[in-house]
Order: C-alpha cells, then sequence, then structure tokens
DNA sequence: TTGAAATAGTTGCATAACTAACTATATGCC
DNA sequence: GGCATATAGTTAGTTATGCAACTATTTCAA
C-alpha cells in the first residue's frame, strides 16, 4: 500500500467502532454482573421510551437511527420480555405504538445508573472540551453522509 | 428521568456507533456500487493482510480487535471467497497462517481507494486538530476499558 | 517422560444488522 | 367511488458479534 494513502482514513479504525464496541460491551457487562437480561441494544430502545412513552415503531428508528426490520425484532424481544407492549393506534391502524410495561419502566433508574458507571469508567482523563469536539465531529460525519 | 443524569452520558449514543455505522454502511455502499461483493468487516481483515501478509488468526485478533470466534468465522467467508487461505504453520501446527490469495492482493488498490473517497466525503468540514482529538480520545476511552 | 496447564482455533447458540420482497392500511387524485 | 401511490410494519436470507464449551497442539515442571 502506498504510504501516503489513507492517512486520514487511519481514523476509520478508531471510528470504526472499536472505542464504541468497548463501550457497549462493558455496559453490556455490566448489566449482566447486576442479573439485568438485557442487551445494550434492547436498552438503547427503552432508553427512548424512557424519555417519551408509546412512540411508534418508525419513531424508534428515527430516535435510535435503525432500520425498521431491526427495530421489529427490537420490539419483538422486548415484548417476549414483557418490557413494552404493541398497541395499535386507534386513528392509524398501521401504526403500533410501542409502550412500557411496569417491569419496563422499572428498569430505568437502575439501567441509567449503571450506564453512568460505565460512561463514567470510560471517560476517566478525558475533559468535557474533549467531549465536546468529539460530539462535533460527529455530528457532522452523520450528517455528511445522510 | 432525572435532569442531572446521563449529562456525559449524551456521548454514549454518540460514541455508540452512530457516526461509526454511518460511516460502515456508505463503505459498503460504494463496495456495493462498484460490484465488490465482500463486506466492510472482511475488508478490514483484508486490510491488515495488506500491510503484513501471512497474519495467524490471533494476530488477526489482536489488530482488529475481534474476539477468536469472529476471525475464525471471517476467514472461513473470505476463504470461501477464494481471496485468503488457511496454512498451517510448520514449527507450530495449531497456528494457522492466513495468506492472502492473488485475488485477495488485487483488491487491495481499488479498495482503499474507494475507503479514502469515503473517509474523505465523511470528514468533510473536520480538521486535522479535531482529528487527532477524537483519536486521542478514543484511545483513552480503549485504554479506560481494557 | 508424562501429565497439567497454556495457547490456537472451532463449533453451537442467541442476538442484531442490512437488503429485498412482502402485507396491510391510509391518502389522494381522477 | 376506485385505483395508484405512499406509509407502517413484517418476513426471509445472509453476515457478523458475544459467550461458553469444545478439540488439538505445545510447553513445562515434577
Amino acid at each position: 500500500m502506498p504510504n501516503n494513502q489513507f492517512k486520514r482514513g487511519e481514523l476509520y479504525s478508531v471510528i470504526n467502532s472499536v472505542a464504541a464496541t468497548a463501550v457497549a460491551r462493558r455496559l453490556q457487562k455490566n448489566f449482566r454482573n447486576a442479573g439485568l437480561d438485557i442487551t445494550v441494544e434492547q436498552w438503547s430502545v427503552l432508553y427512548h421510551l424512557w424519555k417519551e412513552d408509546c412512540l411508534s415503531q418508525q419513531e424508534l428508528c428515527n430516535r435510535t437511527f435503525r432500520d425498521k426490520p431491526s427495530i421489529t425484532r427490537l420490539i419483538d424481544n422486548l415484548e417476549r420480555l414483557s418490557l413494552v407492549q404493541r398497541v395499535a393506534k386507534k386513528e392509524d391502524r398501521r401504526i403500533n405504538l410501542v409502550c412500557l410495561t411496569d417491569a419496563g419502566k422499572q428498569l430505568q433508574e437502575m439501567t441509567i445508573q449503571l450506564a453512568n458507571e460505565t460512561m463514567n469508567e470510560a471517560l476517566i482523563g478525558v475533559s468535557k472540551e474533549e467531549i465536546e469536539v468529539v460530539k462535533s465531529v460527529f455530528q457532522r460525519v452523520y450528517d455528511n453522509l445522510i
């Protein structure tokens, strides 16, 4: 490979999820150690429902940046775990509203706590300013590719 | 959710692969448009073999940050595509050396070109300094969780 | 030298992702 | 009203990831 190739691109290997999957893996491990049988992906759906309950699947696609089949199956699994429930919308029967069950609501406090602890572990030695740079870069990268 | 919760943690949703998967998805699309039938994950393995051919599977695990089953299966698929070949190491028969075939070698130039174009698209409006911050933050995050 | 421990790799099972093709319901124009 | 089109969601098939349990080979120490 020519040496002048892929200079900026070494960011690819960085951006491409090494740190991200390390964070996800640690959070998953912390869930497991706490006896919680949910995946980080399921958690990320619940996270948006805790902010606003009874979203449509399409809205969950938008907010979690997932496609429709992915959300269908995540909701399937969350429903099997009795953490959410699909409710057909009266005014438009194409739409499923995804609503938290009591069990789903009860997970919020404990898992947010674990997520905070995980992020604190991950971000040791990282300043607020650096975090802002990362967020801003990622927003631009995302917008560039949308 | 208490409002003071998860303040730093909004980085979670950022770090958690939204920008990263957007990049990967675009690269995958660019491969497909160019008529290349490989996944970005397969490409990331080839990438390390182009730098240094005939690595052991364990070494590929280290360099790509994947676990052994993942590498086993990626190599299975790359072998099925006739892009690499497993060669038992003479001095230590536990070890498979993964070596590029001619077809595998020939993919290098074109795909690196596509990867560069993809990264240039992704990084429009992002400065060298910002890239360095992101890389440095991600390195620290990774080290914190290792 | 032989048997325990370490190392390299594989397999089985579950979850998740993407694409493409599909069903069902709603909208809107003629 | 009726049909084309758009929108919401599901299903099928392939690939990838994580974990746990497994086989094969090597190392090392009693």
